[in-house]
RNA sequence: UCUAUCAGCCAGGCCAUCGUUCUCCUACAGGAGGAAGGAAAGUCCGGACAGCAAAGGGCAACACACCGGUUAACGGCCGGUCCCGGUGAUACGGGGAGAUAGUGCCACAGAAAAUAACCGUCCCGCUGUUGAUGUUAUUGUUUUUGUUUACAAAAACAGCGGGAUAAGGGUGAAAACGUGAGGUAAAUGCUCACGAUUAUUAGGGGUAACCUUAAUAGUGGGUAUACCUUGUGUGCUGUAAUGCCAUGUACACCAACGCCUGAGAGCGGCCCGUUCGAUGUGCCGGGUUAAACCGGCGCAGCGUUGGAGGGUAGGCAGCAAGAUCAUAACAGUAAUGUUAUGGCCAGAUAAAUGAUGGCCACCCCGAAUUUCGGGGCCACAGAAUCCGGCUUAUGGCUGAUAGAUUUU
RNA sequence: GGCUGCGUAGCUCAAUUGAAUAGAGCAUUUGACUACGGAUCAAAAGGUUUUAGGUUUGAAUCCUAACGCGGUCA
């Protein structure tokens, strides 16, 4: 049986330090998709130095969601965006993992800035569009 | 069938794949089990629990207000009662301390908005004018008649003073019980009849609010959702409360004791009373992940002894067995309570419940009436310490009553 | 999670110790002035006082509930 990926998405792979969130949102660069803005940072230290990161045992990507108050008043819209999103990005970042764990840490955190209710499909596009301009980003760097 | 009002119920079920979170097991591959609501919402009330050294008294402030019951508690709920609206109908809806404790307010209009004032009406007295009529005296003339003067004076008018009035006075939301009769100087519940209404007393019914009968005394405008008065209740702040752990750093850190003084501070509104009382405190800049900390300026008593103290980022507890849930019986009109049996039912923290597919049930449409095909399977909406209510949002179903229409 | 304030013309604000017609400035429209425009002058229109109940003879104002928008504490 060829190793069937495990679609995950676990506390380990999302952020969820205060700290970490503040840091990244004050020095991250950001980039947009519309309806999602995407900001992200790389962490340069070598994955050697530091604890090490496998792919199997320690992710080396974290993602976090959100959507604004502003646009979305009703809780159940923003959970409802949040979880379209997690689900799109549990489905498809596994393309991320081998090109990320060689360079590095990356930490992502998706902004729904659109202000009507997306269709699922909708999401999963500009989630998979997001995730190429990353890999691009990354084959940019190593060049 | 539709509409209106009221009351009650439900918020699909099962299976599979990939994921999330918590708990348990484990051979660390994984496996098993639990996982949103009737409103989880608004934060409008009431509690549990915690802190404020202790939580004492008074005042203030706030809330509530027919009666009884219910409850841990409530402003909630249940039952009753009176008033108003409303109906075929005690079906249904709304309201309820005090205006006779006091103060305030009631625009415009109106004589007047609560004192009964003003106009007007009536009575008495005084003064003045006119003066029917009467009496007496004087003067002139011989007398009579007549004239003049003085006095008295019915009555009328005017003025002043005193009193009686609330019947009348175009208004207004509201005008000092209403209608009729008698009575009076003129009038008035002044008296009488009928009616309305308030209070007290007595009898009857009811735990009570209240109902009812009789007697007596009244008829004092409205507004307390103006201030207020009376009664009852509430200390304040809130789980981001609060307690504990531990990294690293700096030291005018912390604790105890003593002396002069009593600045000041606390008891989260104020006072009394009481307690604390000095290496402190205010501002600006730097520093730290954060706090500790450093420097400057201002105000300000010190000393001795001891060893840990303060504080935040993070973690743990608080934090999931309870005014608990389900079923049954009993008590009660009911809200609710008691007993028995069984169950354990979310616990995250940038914050878990999602994605996809199938079947059944239900609804709609078409064929057709056994059945088949297609579509829908929703609305409002997501736990954040936990409960009891209230309010608001919203889909469907059922029942009761009334009305309308159609068919028989 | 708690506390607290506000909602008036298209915009910015008055009127908030209840009193009948809700006022001012800017903007808008029309006219005058000008060759034309601006400025200026004159006039007009524009409000269910956020919504729904209640108290009152009478509510923008008082009371209750809802909706919306801020501020603040940690």
């Amino acid at each position: 049986m060829e190793q069937q990926i495990r679609y995950t998405l676990g506390k380990e792979e999302r952020l969820k330090s205060r700290k970490a969130i503040e840091q990244l949102f004050k020095e991250g660069k950001s980039l947009s998709v519309f309806p999602l803005r995407v900001i992200y940072i790389f962490s340069k230290e070598p994955p050697s130095l530091t604890e090490p990161c496998v792919p199997v045992n320690k992710p080396c990507i974290k993602a976090g969601f959100t959507a604004s108050s502003r646009n979305f008043k009703k809780a159940v819209d923003r959970n409802r965006i949040k979880r379209l999103m997690r689900e799109a990005w549990r489905l498809q970042k596994h393309a991320l993992q081998l090109p990320v764990s060689q360079h590095g840490e990356l930490a992502v955190f998706f902004v729904y800035v659109g202000k009507e209710l997306p269709e699922y499909e909708l999401i999963f596009e500009k989630t998979a569009l997001t995730i190429k301009r990353f890999i691009k980003l990354i084959n940019e760097n190593k060049g």
